[in-house]
This record gives structure tokens, C-alpha cells and sequence, in this order.
DNA sequence: TTGAAAGCGCTACCAT
DNA sequence: ATGGTAGCGCTTTCAA
């Protein structure tokens, strides 16, 4: 661990207050009103150009900056999109979208926020969120109720949406369904001839968010044939994954989907140093489509996930915002697809 | 690309406005004063258990939640920190930090938000930023110049910390100095007799930040010694990775530093591709010290990089904000060793 | 073209 | 124990 040194405080000098509109009208010589005429560029009102320069000139002498809360206490709301962070360990995939979502609502003229309450859940997180007054909040995967929304909503939220497992009450929901994905590799694997499956389920707490549905998938491909399917519960590390192939061949199994690319290397790897075939003895199916996969050798075959562009939510954040009578709905957005390589 | 449907958008009830705490004195039938008091649990003053009762329920009915920037409006100051959120894709590592950092700013009762700033820079972010009056400003990566802390500090932010590559005037800096993880690798190449020593630069723009400082390291590493460095520019995808491999003998190195361990494994992978070993031919060291590189068959060497705990930093940030006569100083927070496997 | 002033929601001082 | 009220920084009528 690298300790930062706590160095003994010498006294300073004080710091000057912060300067307002009213320390800039003062300096040009003009009304607060007329700074906030010069500053905002209202067209609503002709300022002559000395006036207009004089201001300027008092605001950059003085380091003016406005003071947001002020301004949207008083306009009577702000253009603050929330998004709380996302407290489980978060993929490239995931961190793309959200890249592109806010990139796609800084575009559409919103400030993006990221609000990192920790200890916060349910509609205490909601209350929380609540207290800064955003126009929309954006909610990723679950946690958030109806209750919560309600609350949302009555603090002015004009938009809430999430991305989210299952369906909320009163909030526009994307509904990120991770079962298609277990589903897309449980159909491949059955169509392949696999009989016994093994699905890995990582103990990592947090994942059960999409390990689950996941599961569930798979034993959705297999309803109606002769498959079985067998859970493997697995730590993200070495020793577990060799526990795990060490009893590989009393398991039976002739195929596996390793919840994402990174457990299917580990498993791979592990199968690989107790001497099991890939895919002769067993075939193997990743998920997320990552670049890894691609790597490995053989190479993996994975599910590639589609989530929706940060593009589309950002315009129907943007739409929810400008009519709030719109009902909000919600849209399966989780798209699946098998990419077929050599693992399998 | 999976679509969003566009909906029409039918007449809906108009929104209850947001209630405040009048209308909550209103139902309560007290003034704003003892509903501030009692939900603000204030000690100086005694309300009487019915009132704080009455004043409680009238709350919960309306679904009151008070007003962020009211509050610190009225307070004059919050306990916001605000920190840009890096518009680089970052790694497990820094992730894994940053987490950290906002668990432990939230036990010191902060409120950590992201900003998400997209297309601005310099002192236009930093002026964006102080809008929202934080209390302190941690600023991941270059980027801030002396004039942003001191646009920062002006309008009221009580810490600017910044986690750069060079110190910056007027902030408290932690040194993230990517020389020593080079040096770390170059170093261990040299000691081990190699000579011909390969540093691949990613080709990825934003990735410069890092790739450079860990290129000079390796120079530095290498300096007095007779061993020669070669920039290797490559681009993360597997067909740059080929073009390089078919040129790998002519350019005759025996050791290659591939930036980090994603990048090691999609050398390796080339390199075996096309016949060179590893490490017998050409030896691989990576860096980041990631879970795959304990995977990959031969394992591969790498450097472990250890970032300054969250808890650390935040107990910077806190004590910078209690003690705003605290004198700035830089310090070198990024510790580097290398960790010897297979590869090398 | 510019200024005076009200008021957004909240808290803290001073009365009662 | 409770209420009245000033004022945080800003925008926006309304007057001049």
C-alpha cells in the first residue's frame, strides 16, 4: 500500500469569498440585472455594447462563476440527468454504453451526473437522488420500486428510467433481460448434440444479477429435449477452477457455458491443465463477445450482446423530458446472438 | 443495433407541484421554522414530541424530500466532491479505485458525484465544474492547469486533487508517475540478459497518457546499459497484431514490453501464431498485473501496479477541506514491481 | 437601455 | 416551545 505522507499545517491566507453577480455589477458599474442580461445573452433585451464589455471585462477580472443551484433554484429546475453508479464491478461493454449515453445527452444539452451513494438502498437511495432535483434519472439494473419512482417523480423528476431485469411501475423501463443470452448459448449447445450442461454460476456477490437470469436461460433452450442441466458454482479464481475440473470427468458433462469470456478462459484453462479436450470432450460457450475470446486457442466461441445505443436512450430521456404525459412503457432491449468459433 | 420504438404520446394529468417545507408547516399546522427543526433534528432548540410527530407524518404524506440546492444555497458551502468522470476507457484497476475512493468519502459523510463533462476542456471544464460549488475536486489525469485550480479554488472548492502525470501548481498532486512501471519491466529484462528489448505504444488515442510514461521508463531502465529500445506501435486488434508478428524476425529483438496485459496477450498470441517462442525467442512482459495474465500458458510476467488506497486519498480530500491553509504538495503515489512468471 | 425588487426553498437568528 | 423573518445568488417581470 502506498501511503500518502500527512504533512503538519503552516498557517495561510485567508481565502477571498467567492465573487456573485452582485461583486461584478458593483465592479461595471451596472445592475445585477443587467450582468445577468449580459451573461445569459437574453435576447429579450438590447444591452449596448460598452455596457456589455464593461460586464464582461468585471467577470473575468473577478473569476466570476455562476452558482448553478442558485440558478436553477430559481428557474425552478435544472437539466441534470442522474445516474446512480452502478455499485458491482462493471464490464467494457457496459462502461462503452454509458460512455455513449453521456455522451449522447451532453449533445442534447443535459448534464450528466453520476451520483455515487454507497450505503444508500431502496427509496432512501431514491430520497437521496431526490434531494438534488435532477429532470431525469437513469437507474442501472435493479433496486429501484415503484415506491421509489413515486418518489421521484414528485420531487420533479421528469424522466425515470431503468435498465432493469423486470418491469417497474411507473418508470420507462429498458428491460435488460439476460435470460436471451443464456438462451442463445443453451440453443447452440442443444443443436450441437450436448446432452449434459453445465452452466457456471460465479459466487462473486452481485453477479446473481445476471448470473440467474442467465441460468434460467439456458434451462429455457433445453425445455422439451433430452438435455440436462447442471449448475456450477465458481469463484473467479485459480484454485477453484482446478477444484473444479479435478472432479470434471465425474460430472459427466459433454459441454459448458462459463456465464462470460472470462470465466469460459478460466475454465478452459483449467479444463486444458487436467488434460480434458475443448472442444472434444467438453465444448465451452462464453458470453460478452469480449476481444479475449478471440485470443484463446481454441477460440472462443461466445454470445454477442447487443444493448441498446446510449444514442436511442438518450433521446427517449430527452423525449420523456419534454412531455411528461408520455406513458412510459417497457422494451425487451437485450439482443443475443451465438458467435459460432472453435471452443464449440 | 436494437431500436427503441418511438411512441405517440397521449394527455395525461397534469404533475402535482413539488411540495416544500411550507407546505408541510401548512399541514402540520406550524411554521417552516419548526419543520426545519424538527426534520433537521436540530439540538440547540427542544420541539415538543407531538409537534416533531405531527410535523413527521404531515412530511411522509406529502412525500417531502428537501431541497439539495436550497440547502446549500442557504448553508453557503455542501459537502459535494466533484470528479470529472475520464472519458478513457479504464481498466479493473482503476475502477477497483475509484469504487474504493467513493466507499470511503461516503463514510466521511461526502457526497460523490461524476461529472460528466464530455466535449469540454481546460479551463472551460474547470469552470463548469465550480457551477455546482463543490467542496473539494479530484481531477483523475492530466488535464487541470494551475489557472482550473485556481478557477476552482475562487469559486469556493476547499481541495483540488489531481492524479496526474506531472505536478500542477496550487493542487495537492499525486504523482502517477507510469515511468516506474517501465523501468520496473526494463529493468527485469535487462537482468536477465536481454538486450533487443521491444516497447509496444498502442496505437489507441488517450492511451498516450499511460504508453508514454512507460515508454521513457524503459528508456531510463535501459540508459548505461548496451541494450537498444524499439518503438512498437500497435493497434488493439488481431490483424496489426499479425502484421507485426510477420516482421517479428527481421527486426531481431529478444524481448518485448507490450504496455500491458491485454496487449501481452495479443502479442503472445501472434507470436506463436508464427512460429516465435515465447520466451526462448523473444521473451513478454506485460503490466497491471490482470487475472488472465495467470492464465495464459506460459504464464506471463508482468508488472504489479499499486495505486494509493481510496481510504488514503479521501483522507487527503477531508483533511485538505477541514484545513484549507494545508500547503499543496506533490507526492509519487504509484508503486511498481515486477512480478516474474513464464513468459520471461 | 437600465434599475428596483420579488421570490425560488431553506436555515438560523431573534422574538415571543 | 414555537414563529417571524432575513437572506443565500440568481433571473425576470415591471417601471422608469
Amino acid at each position: 500500500m502506498v501511503q500518502i505522507p500527512k504533512e503538519p499545517a503552516p498557517p495561510a491566507p485567508l481565502q477571498r469569498s467567492v465573487p456573485t453577480s452582485a461583486d461584478v455589477a458593483r465592479l461595471a458599474g451596472v445592475s445585477r440585472a443587467t450582468v445577468s442580461y449580459v451573461l445569459n445573452n437574453t435576447s429579450a433585451v438590447r444591452i449596448s455594447e460598452p455596457t456589455r464589455r464593461r460586464v464582461h471585462e468585471a467577470a473575468k477580472e473577478l473569476g466570476y462563476v455562476p452558482h448553478a443551484a442558485a440558478r436553477s433554484l430559481r428557474a425552478g429546475h435544472s437539466r441534470m440527468v442522474l445516474m446512480p453508479t452502478p455499485n458491482v464491478p462493471i464490464g467494457p461493454l457496459y462502461s462503452q454504453f454509458i460512455n455513449d449515453l453521456q455522451w449522447a445527452l451532453s449533445r442534447l444539452d443535459y448534464t450528466v451526473v453520476q451520483y455515487g451513494g454507497v450505503g444508500l438502498r431502496g427509496d432512501e437511495a431514491a430520497r437521496a437522488w431526490a434531494e438534488l432535483r435532477p429532470v431525469a434519472v437513469i437507474v442501472p439494473g435493479e433496486g429501484l420500486g415503484p415506491q421509489g419512482v413515486a418518489i421521484l417523480k414528485r420531487s420533479g423528476a421528469r424522466a425515470v428510467v431503468t435498465l432493469s431485469p423486470e418491469p417497474v411501475e411507473g418508470a420507462h423501463v429498458l428491460l435488460l433481460d439476460h435470460g436471451v443470452v443464456g438462451e442463445s448459448a443453451g440453443r447452440h449447445l442443444v443443436e450441437r448434440g450436448h446432452r449434459r450442461i453445465g452452466v457456471v454460476v460465479p459466487e462473486e456477490p452481485g453477479l446473481g444479477v445476471f448470473s440467474r437470469p442467465r441460468l434460467e436461460g439456458v434451462r429455457r433452450a433445453v425445455r422439451g429435449t433430452e438435455a440436462t442441466i447442471t449448475e456450477l458454482p465458481l469463484a473467479y479464481d485459480e484454485e477453484a477452477a482446478g477444484r473444479l475440473a479435478a472432479r470434471w470427468r465425474s460430472l459427466g458433462l459433454d459441454a459448458v457455458f462459463a456465464y462470460n469470456d472470462e470465466y469460459a478462459m478460466l475454465v478452459m484453462r483449467a479444463l486444458r491443465d487436467v488434460g480434458v479436450g475443448v472442444p472434444d470432450d467438453t465444448a465451452v460457450v462464453g458470453a460478452d463477445d469480449l476481444m479475449l475470446g478471440r485470443l484463446l486457442r481454441p477460440r472462443l466461441s461466445t454470445v454477442h450482446i447487443e444493448l441498446p445505443s446510449g444514442r436511442d436512450l438518450a433521446e427517449l430521456v430527452d423525449r420523456a423530458v419534454r412531455d411528461p404525459a408520455m406513458v412510459p412503457t417497457t422494451h425487451d432491449v437485450l439482443g443475443a446472438r451465438i458467435v459460432h468459433r472453435e471452443s464449440s
